[in-house]
RNA sequence: GGUCAGGUAGCUCAGUCGGUAUGAGCGUCCGCCUGAAAAGCGGAAGGUCGGCGGUUCGACCCCGCCCCUGACCA
């Protein structure tokens, strides 16, 4: 009998992680965190993480697991988040993935397998774009890979850099497009689509509640345990703001103003990555009708159900 | 009331010593994305150059009047 899992995705601030939170209760099912930033500990009022007073019983995952230090990596996020699904399969329960890091959920659920890497051989060809720029090390790659340099744009120093890594590490071409859509588990994925006049005026009121809960403070304590060292910690959305305040960059409401602009910006690219995949069904998500959206999403779900083999529902097994 | 500065893309502003606006940044829209993805990269749409006259083969640019904004002087 194949394992299901249910996802719930979408842009920022459209309510992923209290739909995820009914479905879960619905269904009796664990949350698994599909949020690059909320692997982080101690990035709480920033990335919006639910509370443990807040998670009604419900088990999640992958929460809290990384110092702020730490590079993120998507390949080690694959390894783990398959491994919590496994133990939430084991256990009779249905993962409930949620969160909006694109390539996180992909790297979750589908086929994608990540080339090996290497610290040192990043560095220096980290260190060669820095000296070189990147239409130099694009007219290498573009030597011992015309494909990948075809598609990888010569201004991308980044993704040039992963490429040359790749073959110079795994001794094979860089894949330099996204494979089909293909899931390894039977999966519904919920679409959370807000209008985007609402989305901005919830980013707008998210941002501001945040910094009423003290989210400077939050980023201040963050700066003293490291943050800055945080290759991805420190550049993440409104934690990146305040760290330019608090060094006199800017003042604190340019920073506040920003990480609005910013956040709208990412929900913008978050829709456009969901968006491609056919396989989303889209629930429009007015405002505060969260009861009508567990009733649609769980139809969905029942949808799937449906195409399966029956498997024994275990209603409300977390009130 | 007077003097000066200014009115150019949704916003902030470049620019043309008269020859169809190379406009820039931001915003907006769209696309891409395989070990940093809340990151990184690309593309597009947007302007009757405040209004009306005049000079000129030709005016966003020169001249006149008017309107608006700001500063200063009364």
């Amino acid at each position: 009998m194949p394992d299901r899992v249910i996802a719930i995705v979408g842009p920022t601030a459209a309510g992923k992680s209290e739909l995820a939170l009914a479905v879960a209760l619905a269904l009796g099912g664990e949350v698994v965190n599909a949020d690059s930033m909320q692997l982080y500990a101690g990035m709480d009022i920033g990335t919006a993480k639910l509370g443990p007073g807040q998670r009604r019983g419900v088990p999640h995952h992958l929460l809290d697991i990384w110092d702020v230090r730490q590079t993120a990596s998507v390949a080690v996020y694959q390894r783990l988040a398959r491994e919590v699904m496994a133990g939430i399969h084991a256990r009779g329960h249905v993962p409930v993935l949620a969160g909006g890091s694109g390539l996180y959920l992909r790297a979750a659920l589908d086929n994608l397998e990540f080339p090996g890497t290497d610290p040192a051989v990043r560095r220096r060809l980290e260190a060669e774009l820095a000296a070189a720029g990147p239409a130099a090390l694009h007219a290498r790659l573009a030597a011992v890979d015309p494909a990948a340099a075809s598609v990888i744009l010569p201004s991308n120093g980044r993704r040039i850099v992963r490429a040359l890594e790749v073959i110079e590490v795994a001794g094979h071409p860089f894949t330099a497009a996204l494979p089909r859509y293909e899931a390894c588990y039977p999966v519904v994925q919920i679409g959370l689509q807000v209008l985007r006049p609402e989305l901005d005026q919830r980013i707008a009121d998210r941002v501001g509640r945040m910094w009423r809960e003290g989210f400077v403070a939050e980023v201040a304590a963050l700066e003293r345990a490291g943050l800055r060292e945080g290759r991805t910690a420190s550049r993440a959305l409104g934690y990146a703001q305040v760290l330019r305040f608090l060094a006199g960059e800017c003042t604190e409401d340019e920073a506040r103003t920003q990480t609005i602009l910013a956040t709208r910006r990412f929900a913008r690219r978050q829709e456009a990555w969901f968006r491609r995949d056919p396989r989303v069904t889209w629930l429009m998500a007015g405002t505060g009708d969260t009861g009508d959206l567990l009733d649609r999403a769980l139809t969905a779900w029942a949808g799937l159900a449906g195409t399966l083999p029956a498997l024994p529902s275990r209603p409300g097994e977390h009130r």
